[in-house]
DNA sequence: TTTATTGCGTAACGGTATAACGTGTGCAAT
DNA sequence: ATTGCACACGTTATACCGTTACGCAATAAA
């Protein structure tokens, strides 16, 4: 069904639905769109969606920008790694382009260790404006 | 009224009750936390808040954290470069400790650069559990 | 005085996320 | 067979986050 197909994982209806809506979109949505886009396959309630996105958040099949309060489809193959993923969002089309860094994952433990913290996870969102839109 | 005196701008009496509410706090608050502090101040709507927010933030005087939707009042002397500060927020106790580090701000550069993506902004919060809390 | 700017206050609204409840189904262990 | 459990699902209601629209008042040019 997806590129992560071999994470074998088996998802309900609903997470079918939310999965397909995400992998068909050209860039991050909204709970609500979402919502709103599988009114037609009987979601009526926000409630279903956000189950559905927990789930496939923690299947590592979706992620959450959290400073666009929205999700997208993980486009990237190898982000088994937790915490290592930076999104670059584009403020013009609104798209997020999604990329690793190991010397920046390195580099974020390294100054949690410094201040004394026991990293967990890392949210790094690049804004600014892509390829695409600045030679518009 | 707060380390930043010598940015030198002038508050008005709204934005410096909020500053004030931000600075005597210890941890990030949110726009309504805020505004229920105040509301013997006389607030009575969140508008009152977000506009003397978006001014403090405007001034660098307070930062915003996206994966937590609330403020915090700036402890950084330094932080005048935008887009270098990154957050260690506790999970345990809520605490959000500020800090800069150049590396970061110029790796994340180089990839953005390297996917074509014209920076204006990065937001760096890490998740975890700080020092106090760990050792209690 | 006239005009423009800025901050302020109120109300209404829309977007984001969770709480609380009950239902049904599949799958052990008894 | 039945009991207990885990899990997904559906519904309603509610809390939380943030913005839009409108009008008023004080201040600063012109
Ligand atoms: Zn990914
Ligand atoms: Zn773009
Ligand atoms: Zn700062
Ligand atoms: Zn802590």
């Amino acid at each position: 069904m997806t590129s992560h197909a071999q994470t074998g994982v088996d998802l309900t209806k609903n997470q079918t639905l939310v999965m397909g809506a995400l992998s068909s979109a050209d860039g991050p949505l909204s709970a609500y769109t979402i919502l709103d886009q599988l009114r037609d396959d009987g979601f009526r309630a926000p409630l279903q969606v956000y189950r559905a996105l927990d789930k496939l958040v923690e299947f590592g099949l979706v992620h959450r920008l959290e400073s666009l309060n929205a999700f997208v489809a993980c486009r990237h193959t190898e982000c088994g790694d937790r915490g290592q993923t930076i999104f670059l969002i584009c403020e013009t089309c609104g798209k997020a382009i999604e990329v690793t860094d190991k010397a920046i994952a390195r580099r974020l433990k390294t100054v949690a260790t410094g201040a004394l913290f026991a990293l967990q996870t890392a949210t790094v969102e690049l804004r600014g404006t892509c390829d695409a839109c600045r030679a518009a």
